[in-house]
DNA sequence: GACACGTGGCT
DNA sequence: TAGCCAAGTGT
């Protein structure tokens, strides 16, 4: 993984650096080290240095962000590192209760830049730890309730050598040996010591309380084209779902909603409706074009030309409408 | 403690 | 296809 050092590195005296640390620990919050990767090489190739990103727009960092999800960690990183810019000097703090002050950086966080950045033991306790310790231990009190026991259990376990390296050891052992389902107990290097192996447990733990169903909203997004090719776009609320990010202006996402074109135009709806699934909802998006003379002032949102303009900037469910009207488009040419 | 907050891959 | 799941944080 491109955020790791490797023990030639450590040999030669060098400590991973806490910008890549830091930024690679909030990527990979709730995200997957796949979908994290051409992430981080971009974000560090743009921005080499928290002071670089620091000085970044932030609409740039949004769209370099879009994709990723969870756009909260988008903005508050660069809450954190103008905070560490201009508060810190350009130097991430070492102390373990100043990091947990900054943006974005929680329990978890702070604790793993603290371990793998400064060599400091604190207790990383991420999903994958709290799945070992649960099965290590043969703990069936369901999470989160468990939460602290599972802690506990970590604590005592963390050294006070490496704590990076045990750290990540432990993740590692969880993301590919101690997996959620199916886990590969005859490869596992702590089965031994195992309490659920040896009741024959691992399957079921950690329990979890049962989760709530989606429910299914409704919504319609309105894409126009300006004759000249421009695009009107939306800059979204900075609170609230998908804030910060660019999109399609639209009606709100309810069981009903109304119309709600932001210009004045012959708006054709496409025969197929953009679905995606946030974290507690389903959505059904109802996708209008409508093509547009030079001289029309939209009521909301703004044209951007088509030079400044690239679907990879959306969140992935704008972008899923943006394709969705590609293909009526060249169906009709 | 409960809930809001994305996405893509896997089963 | 639909549900589950991933290196969480903020409110």
């Amino acid at each position: 993984m491109p955020w790791r050092t490797g023990p030639r590195d450590r040999a030669a005296g060098v400590r991973p650096d806490p910008y890549r640390v830091w930024l690679s620990e909030v990527m990979l919050q709730q995200t997957t080290v796949a979908a994290v990767k051409s992430y981080f090489l971009a974000f560090t190739e743009r921005w080499p240095t928290v002071t670089a990103l620091a000085a970044a727009r932030d609409e740039d960092v949004m769209a370099a962000w879009a994709g990723l999800g969870y756009y909260a960690r988008a903005r508050n990183l660069l809450k954190c590192a103008r905070v560490v810019a201009q508060d810190y000097g350009g130097q991430f703090p070492q102390d373990h209760a100043t990091l947990l002050t900054l943006p974005g950086v929680g329990r978890y966080t702070a604790a793993a830049v603290s371990a793998i950045a400064f060599d400091d033991p604190q207790v990383v306790v991420d999903g994958n730890v709290e799945r070992v310790m649960a099965r290590l231990h043969d703990e069936h009190t369901p999470l989160p309730q468990a939460k602290p026991v599972l802690t506990g259990y970590a604590a005592a376990l963390t050294p006070v050598a490496r704590p990076g390296d045990y750290a990540q050891a432990v993740m590692d052992l969880g993301a590919t040996i101690c997996t959620p389902k199916r886990p590969a107990c005859g490869l596992c290097p702590w089965r031994a010591p195992c309490a659920a192996w040896a009741a024959g447990t691992m399957a079921e733990l950690p329990k979890k309380a049962p989760k709530k169903r989606k429910p299914t909203r409704h919504g319609i997004a309105y894409l126009a084209r300006r004759v000249d090719g421009a695009w009107l776009l939306e800059r979204r609320p900075d609170k609230g779902l998908l804030g910060g990010m660019l999109g399609w202006p639209g009606s709100d996402w309810s069981d009903d909603p109304a119309e709600a074109p932001p210009i004045r135009a012959e708006w054709r709806e496409l025969g197929e409706e953009a679905r995606h699934t946030f974290t507690h909802f389903h959505l059904r998006l109802t996708v209008k074009t409508a093509l547009v003379p030079m001289e029309r002032t939209p009521d909301r949102g703004d044209f951007i030309e088509a030079p400044d303009f690239s679907p990879s900037d959306l969140p992935t469910v704008m972008r899923k409408a943006f394709d969705l009207a590609q293909g009526s488009w060249s169906k009709v040419r």
